[in-house]
DNA sequence: TATCATCCGATATTTAATATCAATCACTCG
DNA sequence: CGAGTGATTGATATTAAATATCGGATGATA
């Protein structure tokens, strides 16, 4: 249902508009076509600036109100990382992300295994769990390809020992 | 690793310090000691008002940056899930998380078949794993003890199909 | 078309997090 | 122990993300 193609998934949430009695207003139509259509889990932000062409008056208020309602009645999900905004996913059904710790970027991944995952036996916490979601962090192939990049991850915290020196101590100034 | 005792992790830090000739600050000892003696993540801004009584003039800023050090240097990680501020985790090493979609609470988990999760084949997308991490949604005990509380992951949206009144509908005013 | 609840845009506000900078502080080396 | 040096700190301002408010506009229904 979260993979179906975006004319299904417009019909799908005008059905739900009708049965709520939701009203069904240009920016809802736009804000989820943008989204459905895309595959890298844009952020608010992103999704204002791309919906601006086609519907020029949108305020950021109502894009931040639209998404809020779009993931209320099911049709996408948020997704965060540690350091970027949060991002909507069109798809809801359960899968799992990569995430590129260089980029931020996130893509979908999807593998029949992993949806058999092991619950933990938490019962003796009496937590009760729903679903569940895998990050899955490294290096995009993107990032890969322009590995002369210091990584912001990797980089060395502190100035070196004291011997391992790279240059003249005393500069000038 | 990132389950030794406070004490030992506290050494740990200060070992580093020298490593990397960075300066250790009342500051840093202060943050450091009050997250590893948590296991509830805290938020930058629960650090700042749980520090602020043993350290009366620590700035928030500064909590920020220790925090972002700590993580730098390795002896905290990120955790972050939407609708909430980051929050940090003295556990360093591979852990899973429970997530409490009402009170917003994280748990950590831990069963060793969780850290034999296969890996997805991604290597078709050029995508390099290093490590993952799972967080499990649902309903964390104490929530489920005050279960009349309306949840809010499934109070319905918009008004009920007409027939399906629950009151008068032409109230007064 | 008329009615009405809801939504929209504009604006202000809250909250999280970062940037700047002078004064202070921790560390090292005599 | 005391001076020297560079990183850190607190205060302040600023950015960015997200939410609250409110009058006017709009979609749904009859
Ligand atoms: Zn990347
Ligand atoms: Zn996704
Ligand atoms: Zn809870
Ligand atoms: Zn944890």
């Amino acid at each position: 249902m979260g993979t179906d193609p975006p004319d299904s998934r417009i019909a799908c949430f005008e059905r739900l508009c009708r049965q709520r009695r939701l009203p069904l207003t240009p920016q809802r139509r736009a804000v989820l076509r943008f989204v459905v259509e895309r595959e890298d889990h844009p952020t608010a932000d992103q999704v204002c600036e791309a919906v601006r062409p086609q519907l020029p008056g949108i305020s950021r208020a109502s894009v931040y109100r639209v998404l809020d309602m779009l993931v209320r009645i099911g049709m996408l999900t948020k997704v965060c990382h540690p350091g970027s905004a949060v991002r909507f996913d069109p798809r809801v059904g359960r899968h799992h992300h990569l995430v590129c710790l260089q980029c931020e970027r996130i893509i979908d991944v999807e593998d029949p295994r992993l949806n058999r995952v092991p619950l933990p036996d938490v019962r003796g916490r009496g937590f009760q769990i729903n679903d569940y979601h895998i990050h899955f962090r490294g290096i995009c192939a993107a990032c890969l390809g322009k590995k002369n990049t210091r990584a912001r991850t990797t980089r060395p915290v502190g100035r070196p020992r004291a011997g391992h020196r790279t240059g003249p101590t005393n500069r000038s100034r």
